[in-house]
DNA sequence: ATCCATGCAAAGGGTTTGCACTTAG
DNA sequence: CTAAGTGCAAACCCTTTGCATGGAT
């Protein structure tokens, strides 16, 4: 989606363009799984003042526009990323806490079984799988 | 595992055995899937009294013993299951906010996937795939 | 000139912690 | 007896909300 694409959608569903959302959008862009603290934090590296309630207010208009989706990633604050890059399933490592992206397809069976077995459509880009990674195991 | 055996196991580690300590395991036992704040008005309903600062050390003791897991269903609180019961994979759908269970062998795709291609090793059990059920899909 | 969006501060869940008291061992 | 566990209250993190001000259209 371009620039003025999605300017055009807020504005048709009477949202207004602010420099607020733009500059959000633009920290999801760059940080890649970062959480509302962390992108609020990014953010008033360009823009001073910018208020963590803003950001909230923000993302959740973002994900309702479907340019963004979030994932919790452990116990904390979730984390967010473009739709368009997050097509990956999300593992994290209950030894070293890091978190690793694969290939969504490697869970193309399950999410066939899930539809098979009872017409469940899974969202694989919300998946985060729990576990042990190499060094850890 | 039977009462004697985790009694034992408790004490062998230098933990002590306490009517606290058995409600909350009691109350997981008969609840299935419930939040912290669930098990504390469950155990309450035995013994008056029970603080929930005392359930939060309680699960996180019998998290450790490995008597208990957590999943993540949402955005809200986490649900606690004894872990003998929780092989199974949850499924929470985005339309009705209903939770599912299924086999876990659905998932064996996936965690032979995630094993040979870079040594990851899943835990099914905490295992959480939102999407949308036969209804709302 | 509208009325949506923002900043601020306060409140709201869920969870953790410090400390004096209680109790299992 | 004495170390571990509990209750209580306060603090903590993350998120939401109410309201007056500010700004996009």
């Amino acid at each position: 989606m371009t620039e003025t694409q999605w300017h055009e959608e807020l504005r048709a569903k009477g949202y207004r363009v602010t420099p607020q959302r733009q500059l959000v959008l633009e920290a999801i862009k760059a940080l890649e799984h970062a959480t509302p603290e962390e992108i609020c934090v990014k953010v008033r590296e360009t823009a001073r003042g910018v208020n963590i309630s803003t950001v909230y207010r923000t993302l959740e208009l973002l994900e309702e526009l479907g340019l963004v989706t979030h994932t919790h990633l452990g116990h904390g604050a979730p984390t967010y990323h473009l739709a368009a890059e997050a097509d990956h399933v999300h593992l994290v490592c209950r030894g070293c806490e890091q978190v690793f992206e694969v290939r969504p397809e490697l869970a193309d069976g399950l999410v066939e079984g899930l539809d098979k077995e009872m017409g469940f459509v899974a969202d694989v880009r919300h998946l985060t799988v729990f576990g042990r990674c190499r060094d850890c195991r």
